[in-house]
DNA sequence: ATCTTCACCGGATATCATCCGGAACATGCC
DNA sequence: GGCATGTTCCGGATGATATCCGGTGAAGAT
């Protein structure tokens, strides 16, 4: 199913300009690109079923409802038996602090990606919610000083 | 700038529903919460103006395209200067791999976060763009086996 | 009790997404 | 060359939509 796509210069400028902003109307995606509008909704819709534009999202930014700590915290796992590993995913995942869970090779099994109030917050979570699972052999947490830009997917060379 | 706001459990809903997925028009999205369409559109509005929602954006499938392998690469800074770690920053955010790049405390000081063709396209961009660097001192890499469910940023306790 | 504020609503209007037929172009085949 | 085929593009038509605005009622303050 994810076949890969082969993309011409003027589909690289549309991906680019709706991962920056997808709430461009299409005509200003139009103008922009230089197609009309009928022939850039028509690439817009190509490259939604095909599968290299997987949806539209909104993005909220933590620290405007009181979390703007990040941190990782590097997990390991004490025995690999599968349901421990599930059980210990559903419970994170359903944390109201996680963004996000990686599941990696390594010394560490996985990444979790968490944004809280404060220090003592994200202390709670790893005190209350990760140290007390048994299957949770160790944490190591680093605070997320900054994300220099978000980078978006993009051509290999240059945009045409 | 990044004044916490207060969220009732409609915001809350809404948000819920724009990160799923922001395409929805505002029609349905003032049928789903219970509101008339102009009431549904000041909130998101304001919703927006406050800094809550940050943007709107497309979501590419990095497998889509034929980068449907994910690292995070875990780099230690020899020196520490703020010159060296500024040039590292600016060569590694323009690599077309890279998709995210943090600064984190701890015996690491960044982690980057990588789609690539396959492990022989890894290889290039640590040995190529990583190791080669005078200011990297170590890179160990995470291959990232799976990440389960993106999770939007969500209230504390149950949406209403 | 009166005033103020706020969220909501319904209607009006300009803009927009979306569909369709046909033109222009490239490609491969005879 | 001549022709068939497939692709991409365009412009117009139309139905749906975003967006604005004045009015209304409820809640809280004075």
């Amino acid at each position: 199913m994810p076949e890969v796509q082969h993309l011409d210069p003027v589909d690289w400028r549309i991906l680019t300009i709706l991962q920056d902003d997808a709430s461009i109307t299409n005509k200003a995606l139009a103008d922009e690109v230089g197609l009309s509008t009928s022939s850039c909704h028509e690439r817009v819709r190509r490259l939604r079923s095909a599968g290299v534009i997987t949806g539209i999202k909104a993005v909220v930014d933590p620290a405007a409802i009181g979390r703007g700590l990040h941190a990782f915290i590097a997990i390991r796992l004490r025995p690999h038996r599968r349901d421990l590993v599930d059980a210990f995913t559903a419970a994170v995942l359903t944390l109201p602090e996680t963004l996000a869970l990686y599941n990696v090779s390594g010394p560490e099994d996985f990444f979790l990606h968490v944004a809280v109030a404060d220090s003592a917050d994200l202390q709670r979570i790893i005190m209350e919610q990760l140290a007390t699972r048994p299957e949770v052999g160790h944490a190591q947490t680093h605070l997320i000083f900054d994300r220099p830009l978000a980078a978006p997917v993009r051509p290999r060379r240059s945009i045409s």
